[in-house]
DNA sequence: CTCCGTGCAAAAGGTTTGCACTGGT
DNA sequence: ACCAGTGCAAACCTTTTGCACGGAG
């Protein structure tokens, strides 16, 4: 956290209540909350913050590389604090997204960049699936959207 | 095209002629083009298309397998029809998604199902970086919104 | 003939922006 | 004190839904 304080300081950003509120709120979930979900989830610790400042700050983390976009088949926008080299489970029936460790992918090596001019910085794996839940149904509960998904809080 | 119309035929959907324009209009294209971009790109061959029918259309077209929706950080939605093994380069400025032929990589074997309950099907790996584009750009163009990218429109 | 898919229009959801004020440095 | 961040409200973009009609099987 104090590291985050630097970061600030460093991108010259000031470092705001808000800011630190909603990278806690992020970084104590393993999930891979929307800014919705994160808005949600400060209403008791920050009841005063505005949807709109969630996104802004989100975005803000995501500048100064404290918080990353995860790549998410679904509709909103999805972060995680998680930096360290780690992996997915992609579920295709309910497009949920799960961290995946696995140390024996953790060691591929970049390839060398040039050739698209792209500059390699680290890579993760996307499993392609069906996860326990939607392979327990059996049928397709092809529901994306956060109507039908019940929201476990946690 | 004759595999879609069978498939088509196996899952009971009628082939109408909008599903196979989508179909077509997704399956030319490299990039990964949003349900709007197909839309626009429909304008030309099939004017009387509606929106709402490019979604349901893609919709069906991933549910029958024969496209898919890409992980992607943006805020729209996704699809390719690039259904063999591949990757993808995904730009942490701007965004974009690239393909990404690399053999070296295509034969990792999945992790035994099972320890999640998670039934593994394929995977993908996401190679984070900084595109030709960005790179070239130096500064930071971040988050551009359709906005800022030139459209067609119409 | 029956049923599903389509087109239209409107609603629901998600994200960004303009402006005045407050708070961090 | 200065400037950036915040809150509010409204705009904007994306995706879904209800309904009546028309075409596929």
């Amino acid at each position: 956290m104090t590291a985050f304080e630097q970061l600030c300081r460093a991108h010259g950003i000031p470092l705001t209540v808000q800011r630190r509120a909603v990278l806690e709120a992020l970084s104590v979930r393993d999930d891979h909350p929307t800014a919705d979900d994160i808005f949600a989830s400060l209403q008791s610790r920050l009841p005063e913050i505005s949807r709109p400042t969630v996104y802004r700050v989100l975005n803000s983390l995501v500048r100064i590389g404290v918080a990353r976009k995860v790549c998410h088949p679904g509709a909103a926008a999805r972060f995680e604090t998680k930096l360290e080299r780690h992996h997915h489970l992609v579920c295709v029936r309910c497009d949920k997204v799960m961290d995946f460790e696995h140390p024996a992918f953790d060691r591929l090596s970049l390839p060398d960049a040039g050739a698209h001019g792209f500059l390699f910085d680290d890579y993760s794996i996307h499993f392609r699936g069906v996860c326990a839940d939607c392979a327990k149904a059996g049928g397709r509960p092809r529901r994306t959207r956060k109507r039908a998904q019940q929201r476990s809080t946690t």
